[in-house]
DNA sequence: CGTAGGGTTGAGGTTAATCAAGTATGGTGG
DNA sequence: CCACCATACTTGATTAACCTCAACCCTACG
């Protein structure tokens, strides 16, 4: 299976188009790993010993509350690393990474990386482009709960959704929710009875249809004007 | 005023103990820049070309909603640095930034600093680990603001001021609010009537004193014990 | 003094969480 | 293939937090 990893690497926006080189050198040091669903990745509080690139399933990154109330903060896909900041400053993980569904993840171990990194410009560029798309991504992420109401998050969420599907956005597309109604009701900072109350809600303004995971949008324009 | 310029980039954890040649290559590209109180040194969606670095005085970093509703997201002080994710990836600020106060504040502009970050490992790795940093700031803010009620939002945020401070915690310790109501208010992700009542609620309870900006603590371990 | 900005207080309304119960749904073993 | 179970989801009723609106106070500062 050693054979996929230089793939995984290359499908992942850290390391595309690097050079075979400089590819090769990160696929010495990378370990896969293999997840089933439920598995907790790492916790909270863990000591951070490097980071993860994804090559196969979802993983939540979240947070907990002491009363058991979910935060997620992140779902990742694919081709999507996590984590990369706790390999600089902090030795702990933030918050908690479970794997949604069996996952074929590749470690990524914080000493050898770093070594990497200092002669290899080109990836440290590339890690700093990381990192300031998950500091936009979690300042969205403040802006939309605590100045939206859940209604204006799960449409925005949509309309991000069909975003990086590269759906275009009119009458009649659809969109799959790739994650259970539970995940995502917490991903928009609400619990599962106001998320399907919200659903139903704009189902029954005939603004979307919804059938299991599948959306279709069916008044594109009403919808989506709640975004400014 | 060029002469303080080096002082203050030696006060920012970015260049902190940077060799003096690596220091003045930095100083070489900085402007000295000033805002008034209620200045606005950037709006969210502007073309972002540098990012910049607090001298003298207080910048609050926030979000807007239609609705004018503001998040502040951050409080930046003499020695921090702010914006710095937006030179790598995105061409835009992800959200405002005004002074609080007069601001002597330093300016380093976008091309010329990666440039200098190409030849200065050094610097990217601090560069990174400032992100770092910034990205944990945030995941707790997030975590804060979905998961605990105003009241433990006040406590963290009286509870972190103080380890900034270097305030040992201790009945009677005294901690100013560097910053009006309002803005804290905003802070917290309410509105002033709500953190005025919260104030009140502590301070009836016993837990704090309130006088003006001044909150002196009275029952640290009853007012400490509800963070876990 | 008089005004303005920030702060406080009270009453009322709204959103969304909680609690409780019931209905799909999907996977598993018989 | 079906029965069963666990899990996910939905729906309704109730509650609690906190936002909004409105009025008022207080202090600083011209």
């Amino acid at each position: 299976m050693a054979s996929i990893l230089p793939e995984v690497l290359r499908n992942t926006p850290l390391f595309a188009n690097l050079p075979p080189e400089d590819l090769r050198r990160v696929a010495e040091i990378a370990l896969p790993r293999h997840y089933e669903k439920k598995d907790s990745i790492f916790r909270e509080g863990e000591r951070a010993d490097g980071f993860y690139v994804v090559g196969v399933g979802r993983v939540k990154i979240f947070k907990l509350s002491e009363n058991g109330k979910e935060q997620v903060l992140h779902l990742i896909g694919p081709g999507q690393s996590f984590a990369e900041a706790t390999i600089f400053e902090g030795g702990t993980f933030p918050a908690h990474a479970e794997a949604l569904e069996g996952c074929d993840v590749v470690f990524l171990p914080k000493r050898p990386f770093t070594d990497l990194l200092e002669k290899n410009p080109r990836i440290a560029l590339r890690m700093m482009a990381s990192l300031s798309r998950w500091l936009k991504r979690m300042t969205d992420l403040v802006e939309s709960i605590s100045l939206r109401d859940v209604e204006a998050r799960l449409v925005r969420y949509l309309s991000d959704e069909l975003a990086v599907g590269g759906t275009p956005i009119r009458d009649g597309a659809v969109l799959d929710l790739n994650v259970s109604k539970t995940v995502l009701a917490s991903r928009l900072g609400t619990v599962p009875e106001t998320f399907s109350r919200t659903l139903k809600k704009l189902q029954d303004e005939g603004k979307i249809r919804v059938k299991g995971k599948q959306i279709r949008i069916m008044k594109a324009d009403s919808l989506f004007s709640i975004l400014d």
